[in-house]
DNA sequence: TAGATTGTTAATCGATTAACAATC
DNA sequence: TAGATTGTTAATCGATTAACAATC
């Protein structure tokens, strides 16, 4: 453990959730070998691909054998740092910070849900899965008093940089923004981006194109 | 228009949703004319990748002036296939369901949702900005009748690959694919994914790697 | 005209794939 | 041992960056 991984590319890392996810499927469905061919056929990824990103980590399989599922999941588990917990708060308590709230694998994985918090008074004061919906007022006192370690954005984009901004000031280490811009904050604060409106704008984009090719 | 942009690569158009939005924010801060430079420094591509992302699509600059602001953001649009509509129907309507449903950019960029599905007794009848929750037993008969081009897959990922099936035995064109599964489809229906699991691992990843080199 | 900035070609860099020796 | 499959190096492919002539 706590080896440095930081010269291994982010193109590897961006797959390793992929993998991980792929070996759970295989041991529920009691599968506890495979080889880098099988996953290939799998996932997707070329064979050699897959055992190219693998060894970025270390020698986990055995020539003539292949990969220990089970041992396989584990590791790029902790490579995740999904072995840890995290606490965390989530601003913006609608429909979409409900959602993440109630999210299986946010759940499943470690992340603790301190709080949520919003400026509507029909909301505070109510809970979502026995956590508390609290007065964004008390955001920086919340997080300094519980040590929150992960700030999750789901407001509307016009309030998301002043969001951001605070969260950064209570330091907080991380932060998952949900609102579709881009937020600036100290550059040693982390910051993952799901921005829907991308994702949908190529859908757009392959629906519109395909139209195109078929005249 | 109608113009073949199969040759250009997925990288270059991941990137177009980012321009498109940033030409809007310079839109509405009154700015009209835009350098490759100046846009660099704003968006974080250099302007060598921006002059060659926006060549893929035909000469929208000028020498010596740059790009006129309104045109390069209406010809994006135009390119993403923003300047069409798309009929919609989401399944799913839970937190995320609901949440997509009302998602601003989903909502202001043409795509007109007719009905959201879903086998909760409680939320079926329910309306969500007036359009209403139907029971998924009636999905196949809706989709054909209005005509619908995108499902929308808001489900636990338990029902996903099922749900994917009945769209596509449907004939919807796209799916946007909200659960945290790799739905299998002919491939003459274009799948674009939301796996928000993946971002919360590598947010995962991005912590736990710091904490590791700090030591 | 002189200055600015694009469009575009060439050079570089990085990521993926192929190949195969090592070895279980 | 023979067969299978990894780990790893080398080859290929694609994407990004640099450079500069064209031109507004």
């Amino acid at each position: 453990m706590n080896r440095d991984f930081s010269n291994v590319s982010m193109a590897v890392i961006r797959r390793l959730p992929k993998y991980h996810r792929y070996l759970k499927d295989l041991l529920e469905k009691e599968v506890y070998r495979i080889s880098s061919r099988e996953l290939s056929k799998l996932i997707g990824f070329t064979a050699s691909q897959i055992r190219q990103d693998l060894n970025c980590f270390g020698g986990f399989g055995q020539q003539g054998y292949g990969y220990n599922v089970e041992e396989l999941y584990q590791e790029i588990g902790k490579i995740l740092g999904l072995n840890k917990t995290y606490t965390t708060v989530i601003i913006g308590a609608g429909n979409l910070g409900q959602a993440i709230a109630n999210y299986p694998s946010f759940i499943k994985y470690g992340f603790k849900l301190m709080g949520l918090f919003d400026i509507n008074p029909k909301l505070i004061g109510m809970k979502i899965r026995d956590i508390d919906i609290l007065d964004l007022d008390y955001l920086e006192e919340y997080i300094s008093k519980n040590k929150v370690e992960i700030g999750i954005i789901c407001t509307p984009k016009e309030v998301a940089q002043e969001v951001a901004e605070r969260l950064a000031d209570s330091n907080v280490k991380g932060i998952w923004n949900f609102a579709p811009v881009d937020i600036k904050v100290p550059k040693e604060i982390i910051v993952e981006n799901v921005h829907l409106s991308e994702s949908l704008f190529i859908l757009s984009y392959l629906l519109n194109e395909k139209e195109n090719l078929q005249g």
